[in-house]
DNA sequence: AAAGATTGACATCTCAATCTTC
DNA sequence: GAAGATTGAGATGTCAATCTTT
């Protein structure tokens, strides 16, 4: 049909969902395997212990920086306080928001989790890059990121 | 915890997921609001309508050029089946395998929803890029869905 | 009435088990 | 028994409605 009319431009998009199907379910699984952080509870528990000064984070700025909707956002939440790896705490300064904090089991987790984690990464995905394609990358696809984020109207 | 250790892979890593969250879903919508298919639909149909000679493939072939499983593939096909867009049709020299066929109906939405897929890759991703972006993000993540595909072992 | 968060109802997707044919 | 395909059961994800506070 159309497959024709720009190849070089359709190929970085098709690449870009082949890559992705790849690679992430099966990071996700290995991590989820060894280390029993499923790769969503890692991704926003790494997020919560970034934050400064005290590694806490409202669910909406949470909800931001991290690669699902807010709505299972609120539930993977409730997942992990019942693990206890995070409590949620009410903003004093503000009656609707809570916080998401981060528990000493919640840092320990992390810890045990990240070098799997990064093994990984640097396994099934980095391995294959050269150091001028990872960094193309990490530009191209962050502009792209900004840009798209998930309140940009569709137009 | 350890964000420090690989900043410049990292970063294509994460924006990967950051990119991909942040457009696929949004065009994924935007499609099937202006034409009714799904892009799962458009996805299958598109690799279908391009198996030579006859337009059609096993299902096997098509669940290893499609972003999702050989299971969900089988619920995908039996609901294009049902919408008229593909057959099933029997393998003659192998009684296990199974074909899905375009129809006519196929092709007609293909050729429909083709420009508008067409446009928002442009405009929501290809938009962001330069051009030798596009190429090193084609080659490079080819490679790693090449080398990454669904059946490396995961060692 | 708008913003933050959660919940109910539903869609999507995968794993493991199953059926059939090789 | 292994390969191709489908199915059952359940996990994961979203949208729209709701509740509370602003």
């Amino acid at each position: 049909v159309a497959q024709v009319r720009e190849p070089e431009g359709i190929g970085a998009w098709r690449n870009l969902l082949r890559a992705h199907a790849a690679v992430v379910g099966r990071i996700a699984r290995d991590v989820e395997a060894r280390t029993g952080l499923p790769l969503t509870w890692y991704d926003a528990l790494l997020e919560v212990n970034s934050a400064l000064p005290d590694r806490k984070l409202r669910i909406q700025d949470l909800s931001e920086r991290v690669v699902f909707s807010r709505s299972r956002l609120s539930r993977v939440v409730d997942e992990m306080v019942r693990a206890g790896l995070v409590r949620r705490e009410p903003d004093p300064s503000d009656g609707r928001a809570a916080f998401a904090v981060i528990t000493a089991d919640g840092r320990a987790a992390l810890r045990r989790a990240a070098p799997v984690y990064l093994r990984d990464i640097e396994e099934h995905f980095l391995r294959h890059l050269a150091p001028d394609e990872r960094t193309v990358i990490a530009t191209a696809l962050g502009r792209v990121a900004a840009a798209e984020g998930v309140d940009t109207p569709v137009r």
